[in-house]
DNA sequence: CCTGTCACG
DNA sequence: GACGTACGTGACAGGG
């Protein structure tokens, strides 16, 4: 039967599916050859998507993949310089479009292209047939190109986004509807395509004018009744110009194709085809995974001979098999298995427990790996997890060994100098292991090499890791574990299911070990790893066992003031409002000021919600009395929930303190991020709030000692970007956002303002952040000309920023990264991205090497910090970027805080010759608000 | 599970 | 020219 009603047509963009591929993924070799196959791999992976989520109900009856063909278009005969300022394509990506070709065509799916004509021509063309058939048409993409084709039974889905675009969708883009897209497009014209529209005129204004006009034709024929003079002249002068813009932007509806649409007919896969051409491809997961979709046999891949440069799995290394793994249940066994250990000299080692939480975390089993496929696991604390009794589940499994006997034989090895012990995140085990008194050193930490490595390329995660340079899978905890409020915990577990999860894990561990192993050296990474990283992990490990001591009574006392007082807002937000509602919803508050009581200046999201954001209620606090409550709500909202509520609930029962959990790899600047609970953002910047720090105590007969860097980031700017008035002043010692105001106003400093300094400070933090008039306007609520006028003078003043902010994105351009002083790297891949997240990049590159530096710096102090305070009766407990926070004996104080400050003052050296000195406060206190 | 909001440096 | 933008985090509540 012949295309027509009742026919479905998708069309897809195979351009658009290549660049998104090619953008989004790191740039993949086949293992065998070097061959870049990156955007294939992304290709397929989408059309796998693709085909996934299209069989159901609303299925096509046929598809077609569209690619250009060739960049010489009837186009360029009109316009030579139509596209002309495209940048040539990727030297990486020319090889992959022939394959991408192929893996249509291995899908079974009709992929079609034409020489001098372009995607969006036979795109036209297909839709306008099947539309004029009538059957229905969805174009799979979000190119507003092709908007001007929607309507009449025609869609475009936007797949990223999971986005139907109908005629409401291009009215909202473009402010017209579809059929006059082509009129909007043709005055506002298209910098990506190089179409040049009608000067100073955008979509807007453009849209405006259609609407006004009714289309293109009787605008430029009725130009001279616009009232604008600069619209009027402009479109009178370019009329030429945009009737040829016009023509570019119009998409050809009568392609010569040489195919029909029954040609399109969707088509079953032929599963041997497609494996074929995965295998051929290497794709080892997605060929796995399209398997099982397929329900057939994935054929297998061979393992390139060589291992070469590449970031991959080894060849000779066996498959991960679960099934492989032994179970250790008789001390014979074990001990030849640390012979084989004592050995070989290095060990992947890890834990099972009943918590990730290390102070709670009773051990079930360890596992060890000693080669590649060869890995063991010991049970040791696993129980009846059928039993559904109080009594019978408390019992031990047979066939373990006793935990003590196993301490006891591991005890040697995990301590022995001579050999490796290698974990992912060994900060966890060595905590684990620490409360049944065993040390575990020399270790290396994989997740940190990963960190090392690849910040901010990918996440540090097993799987993560496991999936990027295993190509693997490894088993989900929830399939033991379940989720939820039926979760159960690894003691729980059937042994047989413990020995492959655990014995995985550890097999995978020491797989990525000697992937990162050798990486370490290729890219320079050794001496980040080796000075900062590793050292720095059992100095958290003893600061997170030490905890901090928190006075449930002082916290649960503020909790009920505070509910009272939220209590008391709330009625009169509700009397304020007319009707009560939960004040704790945005979306019921965004009703109430905007619809209900009719407030100016609403402003939707994305999600259709209204913002009622701190700086939108600040702003209509000035008129209304209900935001300004509601204000002072949230504050104590937030303090009770997330502090003097949630915080009750950290106190370890045991130790009676709490005990954050630092994550090493958690900031790609080199900073710690602190969780479960999060002590990094205790308040401390309103009063209310700052009395939260008075919960944190000194056990008696100690005191709380905080140290902090002084202005320690912008001391580094001064450094890194050489900014002599700065690096002076901070040599004599004066206060620094006044000198700068002093410079900027040519206010001498005995007649500094307050206000004139304020406005110095913003702008001093701000070009540590990666300036913009934007932001600083914002910052300092004054029109955003204002505040670029204060960084023009800024940069004439102190013009060494420029120039460090323009050399350090060019170098993020040309290496794909920045560096700290100490030569750690933050990898910054979106700094070649197009659009507003190439304003992000920027910012965050060149915020990065001040950031991390000081990062940098106190994780030197804090390793130094062991053995400097080693005779004193003192210990560090917390880290927040700037401060370490110290528990010492009454008396001893000064002597603590002598050496401490001593250490994070002399941090930086001898590795770096800082032209600024490093300027440490100190306080110290009964309490965590006095000592600050 | 995502979004908005807000706490910190 | 239009558009959206200060850097880095984590936790909580609401809502689908």
């Amino acid at each position: 039967m012949a295309f027509g009603k009742g026919h479905h047509l998708h069309l897809i963009d195979g351009s658009a599916f290549i660049f998104r591929a090619y953008h989004a993924l790191p740039p993949l070799t086949r293992k065998s050859d070097g061959l870049p196959v990156g955007a294939v791999s992304g290709f397929c992976n989408m059309l796998q998507k693709y085909v996934q989520d299209n069989h159901g109900p609303d299925a096509p009856t046929h598809v077609a993949v569209i690619f250009d063909k060739g960049s010489h278009t009837f186009r360029n005969e009109m316009y030579p310089e139509y596209k002309a300022n495209r940048e040539a394509m990727p030297e990486d990506l020319r090889p992959q479009i022939p394959l991408t070709r192929q893996a249509t065509e291995a899908f079974n799916i009709a992929c079609k292209e034409m020489e001098g004509y372009e995607a969006d021509d036979i795109i036209a063309t297909l839709s306008c047939r099947a539309r004029d058939a009538g059957g229905r048409v969805t174009i799979i993409s979000s190119d507003k190109d092709l908007m001007q084709l929607v309507g009449g039974g025609v869609e475009m889905f936007d797949a990223m986004k999971n986005n139907r675009i109908g005629v409401e969708g291009v009215e909202a883009k473009f402010g017209v509807g579809p059929e006059r897209v082509v009129d909007v497009q043709a005055l506002a014209g298209d910098s990506v395509d190089n179409v040049p529209g009608a000067p100073g005129i955008g979509v807007k204004t453009a849209a405006l004018l259609i609407n006004e006009f009714g289309d293109l034709e009787t605008l430029l024929d009725r130009a001279e009744e616009i009232p604008q003079p600069k619209r009027r002249q402009t479109l009178l002068d370019n009329r030429e110009q945009i009737e040829l813009s016009k023509r570019l932007v119009q998409l050809d509806c009568e392609t010569p194709l040489e195919f029909t649409l029954d040609d399109l007919e969707v088509r079953e896969p032929d599963p041997e085809r497609l494996m074929t051409f995965l295998a051929e491809m290497e794709f080892r997961t997605l060929t796995k995974r399209i398997a099982e979709a397929l329900q057939v046999e994935p054929p297998a891949i061979p393992e390139p001979a060589t291992q070469e440069a590449g970031e991959g799995p080894a060849p000779e290394w066996p498959g991960i098999d679960p099934d492989a793994y032994e179970r250790i249940s008789d001390m014979k066994a074990l001990d030849s298995w640390i012979r084989l250990i004592r050995h070989q000299g290095y060990v992947a080692v890890d834990t099972e427990t009943t918590s990730l939480n290390e102070m709670q975390a009773d051990l079930v089993g360890i596992c060890l790996a000693i080669q590649p496929g060869q890995a063991c696991y010991i049970p040791l604390g696993h129980k009846d997890g059928s039993a559904d009794d109080l009594f019978g589940s408390d019992a031990l499994l047979e066939g373990q060994l006793p935990l003590q006997d196993v301490l006891d034989a591991l005890k040697p090895v995990l301590e022995d100098e001579a050999i490796l012990k290698i974990g992912q995140n060994m900060k966890y085990d060595a905590k684990v292991l620490a409360r049944y008194g065993l040390t575990v050193a020399p270790f290396d930490d994989t997740m940190l090499m990963s960190y090392a490595l690849y910040s901010g390329v990918h996440g540090h995660g097993m799987d993560t890791l496991s999936e990027r340079y295993l190509n693997h899978t490894p088993i989900p905890i929830k399939d033991l574990l379940g989720t939820g409020k039926s979760a159960i915990t690894f003691d729980k577990v059937a042994i047989d299911d413990a020995v492959k999860y655990a014995a995985e894990d550890a097999d995978i561990t020491l797989r990525l070990w000697l992937t990162f192993k050798p990486q370490l050296h290729r890219h320079q990474a050794t001496t980040v790893y080796e000075t900062l990283e590793r050292p720095l992990s059992p100095v958290l490990a003893q600061m997170e066992r030490h905890g901090i001591k928190v006075d449930r009574e002082v916290l649960s006392r503020m909790s009920n003031a505070f509910a009272q007082k939220m209590a008391g807002l709330e009625a009169e937000i509700h009397e304020l409002a007319g009707r009560s509602f939960n004040v704790g919803s945005p979306k019921q508050l965004g009703e109430i000021l905007f619809d209900e009581m009719g407030l100016e200046g609403g402003k939707k999201g994305k999600t259709g919600a209204y913002a009622t954001g701190a700086d939108v209620l600040e702003d209509l606090a000035t008129e209304h009395e209900l935001p300004a409550r509601v204000l002072d709500w949230r504050q104590l909202s937030k303090l009770k929930s997330t502090y003097t509520d949630a915080l009750q609930d950290h106190i370890d029962p045991d130790t009676g303190r709490v005990h954050t959990s630092y994550v090493q790899t958690g900031a790609n600047t080199g900073r710690l991020a602190s969780t479960d609970p999060n002590l990094q953002n205790i308040p401390v910047r309103t009063e209310e709030g700052r009395r939260i720090r008075e919960a944190f105590i000194a056990e008696p007969g100690n005191t709380l000692v905080s140290l902090d860097y002084s202005q320690i980031e912008l001391r580094i700017l001064a450094h890194i970007a050489d900014l002599p008035a700065l690096k002076q002043a901070f040599r004599e010692g004066q206060d620094i956002h006044a000198m700068t105001a002093s410079e900027m106003f040519d206010v001498p400093m005995d007649d500094m303002t307050p206000e004139i300094r304020r406005r110095a400070k913003a702008i001093n933090f701000g070009v540590i952040y990666g300036i913009s008039g934007f932001g600083l306007a914002r910052n300092l609520r004054i029109p955003r000309a204002e505040a670029q006028a204060f960084i023009d003078r800024y940069f004439e003043r102190f013009p060494g920023i420029r120039a460090y902010m323009d050399n350090t994105v060019a170098f993020a351009k040309e290496h794909g990264y920045v560096q700290t002083l100490f030569g750690r790297r933050i990898h910054t891949p979106e700094i070649a991205a197009k659009g507003p997240r190439a304003g992000f990049a920027k910012r965050a590159a060149i915020n990065a090497p001040i950031q991390g530096t000081a990062a940098d710096i106190i994780r030197r102090a804090m390793i130094r910090m062991p053995d400097a305070i080693a005779d004193q009766p003192a210990k560090m407990l917390l880290q927040v970027h700037d401060e370490l926070i110290f528990e010492v004996e009454a008396g001893a104080e000064d002597a603590l805080i002598d050496a401490a400050r001593s250490v994070m003052e002399g941090a930086a050296d001898p590795a770096v010759k800082l032209d600024v000195p490093l300027v440490v406060d100190a306080g110290q206190g009964s309490n965590w608000a006095e000592a600050h």
